[in-house]
DNA sequence: TTGTAAGCGTTATCAA
DNA sequence: TTGATAACGCTTACAA
């Protein structure tokens, strides 16, 4: 079935047909009628590529993402899928991993499939060292780039992110205020946002003229969901003299170890011992007591991103950089 | 830039510049290279619309997904997405929330975009009343319609599934022999394959001749991923007066409510109360003791599904069914 | 080995 | 209000 078949047995021409199938008030009703007829009776749809070829767009925006099963990239890709979808957008979906040759080639295939634009989950699509960030530039040329929980100035390039310096600096100026001021920060990941977290941390820990010690900073290079093996490196580094009554960490899955390392401590919760995670996971009422955690607001996250897509895909000037604010979600990890 | 201004400047005709592009044999290597040249100095992409018109194929495949933040179905997202794109097909994600009519709405969405395929993430694709599972007869006229975890039996639907029944029948059973037999069977879905679960485990209770009661059998209705409520449902139960030792619940999540129940009536685990979730997901090992899981092997069945997808687009004949076995993975949960 | 030209199914411009 | 026709950028049969 074409536009051909169509015009044929409605007796008009295909102008016709594309007219009324694309709402243009420039048809009788009755022709009009005639038409929707036959194209209810025979069931057409148009054809995506075609239509695709005339007006160079298949409003399909290309999401780009390490890894879609991770809990909280997965939650965002929903999110965003959603939120697209309302306004009439597909998602092509491609996790890239956490390689950049591998996230290069994902970005290629993306723009060569011609979508709208592109949108980059997670933070690890920007490097700290700035030569591996230039597949970005050659990327804005072609279409908007929209970051969710990333920095990065550039030209058509925008961005949606939580603060996350400023949730991990109250975060860990809370632990200290409660006593438990030997906090252990524990990340795995070296992304913008991870660095930033970093820096939250370092900045509440001397900011309270507190004996920092660098041993304090520790990453996590294991596996991301082994959380027997977080524990097992929490474990180590107390067994090899390193004293510490509190842990934040960058990720509630890192949090999950540092349970685990309690339990296997015996430290009391949250008396002796406190703990603070990040993303407000599902993960935090599985374990007992629940996780204490920072909440990113990822939904609004999304929300404002699909926005702000929206809004440069009509042409409109918006804003480059949005940024929300984190919410620390007391539960029974900490005593406050 | 199109192939027209690369012919013009390699001095060839728009077919040679085709050729090249498609890896033709019949090109004069030295013409090849030319072409190659320009189209590398230009840095020239073919437009995927144009090729999707005259091939009538974009290589892409669409996935429908109740809830892609689904822990569980967001891995499996993850693992098709990925063994698609070594295949050369890029994946439109459509995430239809658990509604028919919104089903029915992402699949005629994805098919008017033109994808290859549909493949559907999880058994609530399938209803057991069967005029709600008409919309996919329509969709199997056009293009192959892969399940993953479900079972339907149609012209060019494929599935692929693991035995949820065999897989609920061992675990309750060995409950059962471990003398933990009071099994309560908590669960959250109607699904094809929740139903497969639920039968299972029914066999099993009738099979060792217990005192089978039909309150033995619930159904947890509220929110998914609210696991304080999933305790509170399990307390209710118990308060009103139903005496149960041990768990099987359909999903992990359900356990870890399981878990927290366990914990509030502070019942010694596994002496006193046993537990087995299912899809042996990162939640097994966020508890205390970890959790007995059952893996329904689902890296290797996405892995199928595509291998059965690729065999079917290039038009061999392909198993209309295959099917896994899970396999129960044992933790502290349970005492055996 | 290469070129010409038809065809894919739309949208949109211009005439009528 | 409608119709004829060019364009969109590619693939491929057929001709040379």
């Amino acid at each position: 079935m074409t536009i051909y078949d169509i015009s044929e047995k409605a007796g008009v021409s295909i102008a016709t047909v594309s007219r009324v199938l694309n709402g243009n008030t420039n048809v009788k009703p009755k022709t009009k009628k005639r038409v929707m007829d036959v194209i209810e009776e025979y069931g057409y749809t148009p054809n995506a590529f075609a239509r695709g070829l005339g007006l160079n767009t298949m409003n399909t925006i290309g999401i780009l993402c390490a890894d879609s099963s991770d809990l909280y990239l997965a939650k965002a890709v929903y999110f965003i899928e959603q939120f697209l979808r309302e306004n009439d957008y597909n998602s092509i979906l491609c996790c890239t991993g956490y390689d950049i040759e591998s996230k290069k080639a994902s970005l290629d295939l993306l723009l060569s499939k011609r979508v709208d634009s592109v949108i980059m989950v997670g933070s690890n699509f920007i490097s700290n060292q700035p030569e591996e960030n230039k597949y970005i530039h050659d990327a804005a040329q072609q279409v908007p780039i929209m970051l969710l929980n990333a920095d990065f100035d550039y030209p058509n390039v925008y961005c949606t992110l939580c603060d996350d310096y400023k949730a991990m600096f109250e975060a860990t100026q809370i632990l200290i205020n409660s006593g438990l001021d030997k906090v252990l920060y524990l990340y795995n990941s070296q992304s913008y946002s991870g660095l930033k977290k970093l820096s939250g941390y370092q900045a509440a820990m001397l900011q309270d003229n507190l004996e920092f010690k660098r041993e304090y900073m520790q990453f996590y290079q294991g596996e991301r969901e082994n959380i027997e093996a977080i524990a097992d490196f929490l474990t180590e580094l107390a067994d090899s003299g390193l004293s510490f009554n509190s842990v934040v960490a960058s990720d509630d899955i890192l949090a999950m170890g540092a349970m685990k390392y309690s339990r296997r401590k015996k430290l009391r919760i949250p008396e002796e011992f406190a703990i603070i995670g990040y993303n407000n996971s599902l993960l935090t009422s599985c374990c007992e007591p629940p996780l204490t955690s920072v909440d990113n607001r990822l939904q609004t996250l999304c929300n404002q991103l699909v926005k702000t897509l929206m809004g440069v895909l009509s042409g409109n000037e918006m804003p480059q950089k949005v940024i929300f604010s984190g919410e620390l979600i007391k539960r029974g990890t900490t005593n406050f």
